[in-house]
DNA sequence: CGGTCTATTGACTGGCGTCAAGCACCGTGG
DNA sequence: CCACGGTGCTTGACGCCAGTCAATAGACCG
């Protein structure tokens, strides 16, 4: 089907597969839908009985506390399977927006599970792909917890640039990133007012356009340099894993 | 292997394993080893050949900054498969030092995949294992993004035993964790100073002791409810995975 | 007995939050 | 056609949480 595309694309970028395992991949049974804007996806405490790949636009994670304050946990972008996890851990402890318009495939996890007994590889490129979401995250503790707002920014920027790249869906130092100010503050952890002013900022220092929905990096060099940006995390080197 | 035991009884924690799984588990290859305070286990930008699992004591990931300031990103507790995704992530995207005395095994990474192959059920528990990583990562993110220090700190302490009591390591609110001030404030992102009057704060509210690396909960229900914690996160319920 | 590490405390600073107001844009309905 | 409310962006004034700097004291150790 055509879409798991993005999803054996992004596993193309790291390691080969065969034939077979292309096949198996893209005939894998996938539901599809489409959210609007701000949409609840898969809703924190369920239990899903199918994992979510998304296949066009940008889904989140998100946690909420009871002051109604929200962090958002992970953004995800085309070929992501976003809560493959979901077969493992069994009930959400987070739940899955829709950032702007998001199309994403429902894929059982009988057939996942099914999949994994019958072919380890792909197995093992399941589970990579939930270890670099880990990858992730762990990276933006060390933003949370030691850069500054511009710095925590600016990495953003770079990290959300070379993944939609490696997606296929950015090029050119520009991509469309559907985000309202007070989301791009739960990604964060910042005040939707902060958010303006260090935005402002990296404008006024010629790093980053950002207008209407569309992010242009003006100078990755200084944007990677002032972050303190390495994209090792990704691991988005062609191996065998 | 006597070695492999915390991690048996932490899967055991989460699912029910044949006798002929928990065999091969407890046979793994196992090479012990031990680390002093503050010791490096496996190196940032390293390519494990191994994987390590904490016997006894503390481990931590770690990333730094050209700084020099530290982000810890993570607690292994005894139990945990700390690097089993350097399986599939290859190069080390953190390192991983011993938190006081600390004991491990490191496990060939050629004998985790072969086990993989031969046995989808440990498979997927070794997935989990990886998984749950990644649902405490993601409460970590929101605690540093959204909840304040005090919250925070007494977060962590709930976690922590909650941790170490399903690990088998700790009982009656009580638990040892041998850290400096200094580490735990890499831990929640925070100065040492800060960590210092916050630690007094929950002291003077009578919600924990914490002195000579034990830490003794006063009152777990208003510890609880003060930094919002829930430990669905933690997965620690047996069901079929 | 001096040196180093850790915990603690005070004084001051600064980054980020809060509150509030103004503006631009847009879809709706009179 | 324009009034209207809703949403999102922007900016200023002010306050607080947490960082920085600095000093003291205790523990441990060579």
């Amino acid at each position: 089907m055509v879409q798991t595309a993005p999803f054996l694309r992004s596993l193309e970028r790291r390691d080969s597969l065969s034939d077979a395992e292309m096949k198996i991949i893209s005939e894998l049974p996938a539901r599809p839908a489409v959210f609007a804007a701000g949409e609840e996806i898969v809703a924190e405490g369920s239990r899903p009985m199918e994992s979510c790949l998304v296949t066009a636009g940008f889904a989140a994670r998100s946690q909420s506390l009871r002051s109604g304050e929200r962090q958002i946990t992970a953004v995800h972008v085309p070929g992501d399977f976003v809560d493959l996890h979901s077969l493992l851990l069994r009930v959400m402890d987070h739940s899955v927006v829709a950032l702007g318009q998001c199309k994403v495939a429902f894929v059982p996890h009988e057939r996942i599970k099914e999949i994994t007994e019958q072919h380890p590889h792909i197995a093992r490129l399941f589970w990579m792909s939930t270890t670099i979401d880990g990858a992730i995250q762990r990276t933006w503790i060390t933003c949370l917890g030691r850069r500054s707002a511009e710095q925590h920014l600016a990495h953003l920027v770079c990290e959300l640039y070379v993944r939609l790249e490696a997606a296929g869906v950015a090029s050119d130092l520009t991509f469309e990133f559907p985000v309202t100010q007070a989301q791009l503050g739960d990604v964060l952890g910042l005040s939707v007012v902060h958010v303006n002013r260090k935005l402002q900022e990296l404008r006024g220092a010629e790093l980053v356009e950002w207008r209407d929905g569309v992010v242009k990096i003006r100078d990755f060099e200084r944007l990677a340099a002032l972050s303190e940006f390495d994209p090792t995390y990704l691991s988005l080197r062609r191996e065998g894993r």
